[in-house]
RNA sequence: GUGGGUGUAGUUCAGCCUGGCAGAACACUUGACUGUGGCUCAAGAUGUCGCGGGUUCAAAUCCCGUCACCCACCCCA
């Protein structure tokens, strides 16, 4: 038997039902928030992830799906951002529609050992708004995901918070990181030896008891690394969300794996969701358009994942139980009555009456059984007799 | 790439420790005054015990290997 690649699930009827209504309501949302649906292709020149993530990121080296054809290496995006970014400038955007605002759904591919919550083909609801800083901008994309969770229902999520400053500044702030740590680092875990060379930022986040006490102890002041500018940014983004009661928590070791981000970062995590806690999470990009080739054009986004979301409990969108059900259950008995029940099922559909009888020759008791356990409200009866009196039974299954 | 756990009916699982006829519940089929559903009762069908090898009179059970899935590390949404 033929299965499912490894890390790809099938959604069946009864989830797919789940998943449209996510999608539904993300629609809604964004739409009144002015952003407006973009489709990029599933595969993409492999450069482009190479360019915007980073090349030592461990997605880029570990994680694509690679397609070799015509001397040419495709992958399977990992992520939209990139994508979106290439579409904006391919077609002049920046031009034609200057800033824009962009929501995108839909599959992402990453070739990592599956668990609870990751898996190799994933979904992304999230938008992009290109071409604007402003921290009104940045506090209406925080905004509209806590907006989102809150039309799912969820609750119990953590908004972290956090800013990277300009590139100059990551620049800065990870020369006085490995300054901090460099007479230290011996005793962080091996991983976290890595990433002293490799992403220094990555030891923040490490989850290792020691090394976290040990993070613990390092007072990171945002003076030291970031710009008067960033500074006062950030701190006007802060008033905004106090102004505005959106809550969030000042996460200073928030540092996210992607080279493209700068500036506002943030992470949205949930208990429900295991080891692979973020629910969502974006940022600022506002180095990366220049790196593919535009205009030094300044933009945030920011992503949910959709398994993730199906993960919380307390999610609440509608099942295929509150699905509208099968109005009318048409039953024949014996071929002669069928081919008349088949003109007048299609009859009902043409009528706007959703309907459906039996290919399986089953009994009439079987039917009624079957009728039963699709909720219709109404059946109809053709046997014998009744075609035979040129009439028909019409049953209320509720009374 | 590294570690741990689990693979038995359509589904959820028990049985494995301590080897001896392959099990339960739900679902399914049929029947209970011939053509009337739900509730109840009765009967019935359903298996490559993941796969391959070994030990044994005898293996779902013990041993070795292998594959798949799940969880965790890493990384990310």
């Amino acid at each position: 038997m033929f299965k499912a690649p490894r890390g790809t699930k099938d959604i069946l009827p009864e989830e797919s039902y789940k998943w449209q209504n996510i999608e539904n309501i993300g629609r809604k949302i964004f739409s009144l928030y002015g952003y407006q649906e973009i489709r990029t292709p599933v595969i993409e020149d492999i450069e482009l992830f190479k360019r915007s993530l980073g090349a030592h990121t461990e997605v880029v080296e570990k994680q694509m799906f690679v397609i070799p054809r015509d001397e040419e290496n495709y992958v399977l995006r990992p992520e939209a951002t990139a994508s979106i970014v290439r579409a904006y400038l391919e077609n002049s955007l920046e031009n034609k529609a200057g800033f824009s605002k962009f929501f995108y759904i839909g599959p992402m591919f990453r070739a990592e050992r599956p668990q609870k919550g990751r898996l190799r083909q994933f979904h992304h609801l999230g938008v992009e708004a290109i071409g604007a800083k402003d921290p009104y901008l940045d506090a209406e994309v925080i905004n509209l995901a806590t907006k989102l969770l809150l039309e799912f229902g969820i609750d119990g999520y953590e908004f972290k918070l956090n800013t990277l400053g300009c590139p100059e500044d990551k620049k800065k702030f990870a020369e006085i990181l490995r300054k901090v740590l460099k007479n230290e680092i011996n005793h962080f875990c091996p991983d976290c030896q890595n990433r002293y060379t490799r992403n220094v930022f990555r030891i923040l986040d490490c989850k290792n008891e020691a090394c976290r006490a040990l993070i613990q102890k390092i007072k990171i002041d945002y003076k030291e690394y970031l710009c008067k500018d960033c500074l006062s940014y950030f701190q006007d983004l802060k008033n905004i969300l106090d102004f505005s009661k959106i809550k969030y928590i000042i996460t200073p070791h928030l540092v996210r794996g992607l080279d493209y981000y700068t500036g506002t970062v943030f992470e949205i995590s949930h208990p429900d969701l295991g080891s692979q806690d973020a629910l969502g999470a974006g940022g600022r990009y506002d180095g990366l358009i220049k790196e593919l080739g535009g205009k030094e054009i300044p933009a945030i986004g920011f992503a949910f994942g959709m398994e993730r979301l199906l993960l919380v409990k307390s999610l609440k969108v509608e099942s295929l139980k509150e699905r509208p059900n099968l109005n009318t259950y048409l039953i024949t008995l014996g071929q002669k009555t069928k081919a008349k029940g088949f003109i007048l099922l299609d009859q009902m559909r043409s009528a706007g009456i959703s309907c459906e009888m039996d290919y399986e020759n089953k009994s009439l008791k079987a039917q009624l059984r079957k009728a039963n356990d699709l909720g219709v409200d109404f059946v109809i009866i053709l046997g014998e007799d009744e075609l035979k009196k040129d009439t028909l039974i019409l049953k209320n299954m509720v009374s």
